[in-house]
DNA sequence: AGCACGCCGACT
DNA sequence: GTCGGCGTGCTC
């Protein structure tokens, strides 16, 4: 500070700095005036500009070290402050996951507050309200509409075109009774979209303030929902009052979503897990669809469970909160257990207008040759049906054509350079690529390593399985007379925007008989003339490592089948009964077994009984410490030397948490880079937290040893998805 | 995490 | 002679 102006004053902000840094907390800055916590500000770290939110001066901080020179903030975003609901959310996400302040608080904000100037801020901003501040006024929101885009124009809907089934109506008259939170577990088709719809909207007309936050786990789900929202509530509250957020739209978008959010415009908000963070000064329900969906956990950086703090946002700002799924999470059917009662469970089992569910038929490959990839009743099953004109969808979780090339002569396979990892065949474009690390090259035309012309495909892929399907139905004709059409849908065909979108509506539109594709296909659209599903090597799940496999393979396929035969009348126009094929080599597993029944509860207590006797989430606690570095043995011996300063250190709760051995990852080496981990594992989630607060500053520590300047970094991943 | 500063190999 | 590789260290 140069010149002779009283002393400012000092404010604490919160930036995108990692928690594994010197400059993890809230960093201190001057000010002229004082400035509310939840402020927008721009300020100077180093030579780069970032956006901060101003925090609360932390009680147990650091102070700031003398020979630091407190720098001024730059600019002062014109913007309502982020209120005291969102810090509270903020502030117990960053504790629990263990991440910086900022770090979570700038995955709640739109990145366009970054760049944005003052100027074009107050451009996106309502027209100055000059009698009152303009959240408090229903009125000047109302005015302002004028200066946001219209999303959508949309006709009024027919009054009461939509009545509920008996069923609907005695669930939402519970949830009109109790706080919650509910877990609404309804069979695929049951109407659960219509409850959520009718819960948001008396939700919003008891209160002219009131907001409604719906999240889905996928971007490519929230078209649809927009649309249903939009058409049902823009006649009533107006064509601004749904907005979405997910991380497909433009930056301009997004902020304006956002700033609609933040303004208490924006009446609902449909999403993916980022809009948990979202601004919502008047959040009274929060609805969480496909609750069990893994998408909802952020897998890298800030390694949120959206569905978990959506529960604690209710909670903590009393907002109803209702998770809903066809397959629950063995966590929320389990708090939904009336023994446990911390969720109220509302079942609806009937599937309005959609049909039976599918016969499900398990295809023992036991009995078929080796290397079978459709046994043929499954073929002669798909055959009948382009015959009849009927869809079928075969669904493999692996893209590409093979998982590797490998040489018959030396046994060389096609090992990426930089991961301890296949480099997948892609036969389309001919190349190799790495799905670790994105490296790609073209197929070698003869063996790399004894030049060897024969290299071959191992296994199968998407791209393989389309091709074979094709050779098979070649000579099978549509009830036009056409060839029988095989299409394909991943990750692949997919890339490009719009991609996804053209290719269902190809499918839609019946140009596709036989689609094969990944589970992206089992999640998203309604398939209305689908009435044939196949999962043709599902066994790789049954034999997984990670204790939670068999619960996603059951998932998976419920939803799979909940796809075959939506369209009730379709299908009994045809008088074909809707099917859902599995091969497998263990047809007596329980997950078939259940499935068989479509019998989700039957599966899920067999699950939890086996949790529960291997003392397994949900009735155990776990966190991953991760620790990257140039060998093997550093990330280990890093790993190594925080536990034994959890033990020496006499941590608490030490005698409450058991520290597993580290251990190479699954995947050992990405990009050049040696990866290792070890479990934590508790009874009791408390404790865990506390122990793992406690460590932190020692596993700060131990990194800065000379001994460990190997270790790259370390992160923890509090209840990791995936072992 | 960025980003600068700093010290050693193949290009106009 | 410079462009540029990424190793160390600092940022309120």
């Amino acid at each position: 500070m140069s010149d002779s102006a009283p002393t400012p004053h000092v404010v604490h902000v919160a930036v995108h700095t990692p928690m594994h840094s010197t400059v993890g907390g809230p960093l201190s800055y001057t000010h002229p005036s004082p400035l509310p916590p939840g402020t927008l500000v721009r300020v100077r770290l180093g030579t780069r500009p970032l956006l901060g939110v101003v925090w609360e001066a932390p009680q147990d901080a650091e102070p700031v070290p003398a020979h630091v020179q407190l720098r001024a903030l730059d600019a002062v975003l014109p913007l309502p402050p982020l209120d005291a609901s969102w810090l509270r959310l903020v502030a117990f996400a960053a504790r629990y996951y263990q991440r910086s302040l900022g770090e979570i608080a700038m995955a709640g904000l739109p990145p366009a507050l970054r760049s944005a100037t003052p100027e074009q801020l107050a451009k996106r901003l309502q027209p100055p309200a000059p009698k009152k501040p303009p959240r408090k006024s229903a009125r000047a929101a109302a005015a302002a509409e004028a200066a946001v885009e219209p999303v959508t124009a949309l006709p009024a809907p027919p009054e009461a075109a939509v009545t509920l089934s008996a069923e609907q109506r005695g669930v939402v008259d519970q949830i009109a009774q109790h706080p919650g939170p509910f877990l609404l577990y309804g069979s695929t088709g049951s109407g659960k979209t219509e409850v959520y719809l009718r819960v948001v909207q008396r939700a919003l007309e008891a209160d002219p303030q009131a907001q409604a936050l719906v999240m889905v786990p996928e971007i490519n789900l929230t078209p649809q929902l927009q649309e249903r929202f939009a058409t049902r509530f823009a006649p009533l509250f107006g064509p601004q009052s749904v907005v979405s957020m997910h991380s497909g739209m433009t930056e301009v978008q997004r902020l304006k979503s956002w700033l609609a959010a933040h303004q208490g415009q924006a009446r609902i908000l449909l999403g993916t897990r980022m809009a948990v963070f979202a601004s919502l000064p008047g959040l009274k329900v929060i609805v969480v669809d496909e609750e069990h969906d893994p998408s909802y956990k952020q897998e890298e950086g800030a390694r949120y469970s959206a569905r978990d703090l959506a529960l604690w946002r209710g909670h903590a700002s009393g907002a109803q909160v209702l998770l809903g799924s066809a397959t629950p999470s063995l966590e929320s059917w389990h708090a939904s257990d009336p023994a446990v009662g911390r969720y109220l469970r509302l079942h609806m089992p009937s599937r309005i207008g959609a049909g039976a569910l599918p016969r499900v038929r398990l295809v023992d490959m036991r009995q078929q040759p080796k290397r079978t990839v459709f046994a043929p009743p499954l073929l002669e099953a798909i055959t009948a049906r382009v015959q009849r004109g009927e869809q079928s969808l075969v669904l493999l979780n692996r893209r590409g054509f093979a998982p590797v090339l490998f040489c018959t002569d030396c046994g060389w396979k096609s090992d990426c350079p930089h991961c301890s990892a296949h480099q997948v065949f892609h036969k389309g474009d001919r190349s190799l690529r790495c799905h670790h690390c994105g490296h790609s090259q073209r197929v070698p035309p003869a063996c790399p390593s004894c030049g060897n012309p024969d290299i071959l495909p191992l296994g199968k892929g998407t791209e393989q399985l389309e091709e074979e399907l094709a050779r098979l139905l070649r000579n099978v004709q549509r009830p036009d007379g056409q060839p029988a059409r095989v299409g394909r849908i991943d990750a692949d065909t997919t890339r490009h925007k719009g991609a996804l979108e053209a290719q269902l509506a190809q499918v839609h539109e019946g140009e596709i008989d036989v689609l094969v594709g990944t589970q992206m296909v089992a999640k998203g659209h309604d398939f209305r003339r689908i009435t044939l599903v196949a999962a043709v090597q599902p066994d790789g799940a049954l034999f997984s490592s990670d204790f939670r496999a068999p619960e996603r393979l059951f998932c998976l396929l419920m939803q799979a089948a909940g796809r075959a035969g939506r369209d009730a009348g379709y299908v009994s126009d045809q008088g074909s009964q809707p099917e859902m094929w599995v091969q497998t080599a263990e047809p007596q597993h329980s997950v078939f077994t259940a499935l068989r029944q479509h019998d989700y509860p039957a599966f899920a207590a067999r699950q939890l009984q086996e949790r529960h006797d291997a003392g397994m989430p949900p009735f155990a606690f776990q966190t991953l410490v991760r620790a990257d570095a140039k060998t093997q043995a550093a990330a280990q011996d890093f790993l190594r030397a925080v536990s034994d300063a959890a033990r020496q250190g006499q941590l608490p709760h030490l005698d409450d948490v058991f520290l597993y051995p580290p251990i190479p990852m699954t995947v050992q080496r990405v990009a050049n880079v040696e990866r290792a981990q070890m479990l934590i594992e508790a009874a009791d989630r408390r404790a865990l937290q506390r122990f793992l607060h406690a460590w932190q500053p020692w596993l700060h520590w131990v990194r800065s040893q000379p001994q460990h300047k190997g270790v790259v970094r370390w992160l923890m991943d509090v209840d990791p998805l995936s072992l």
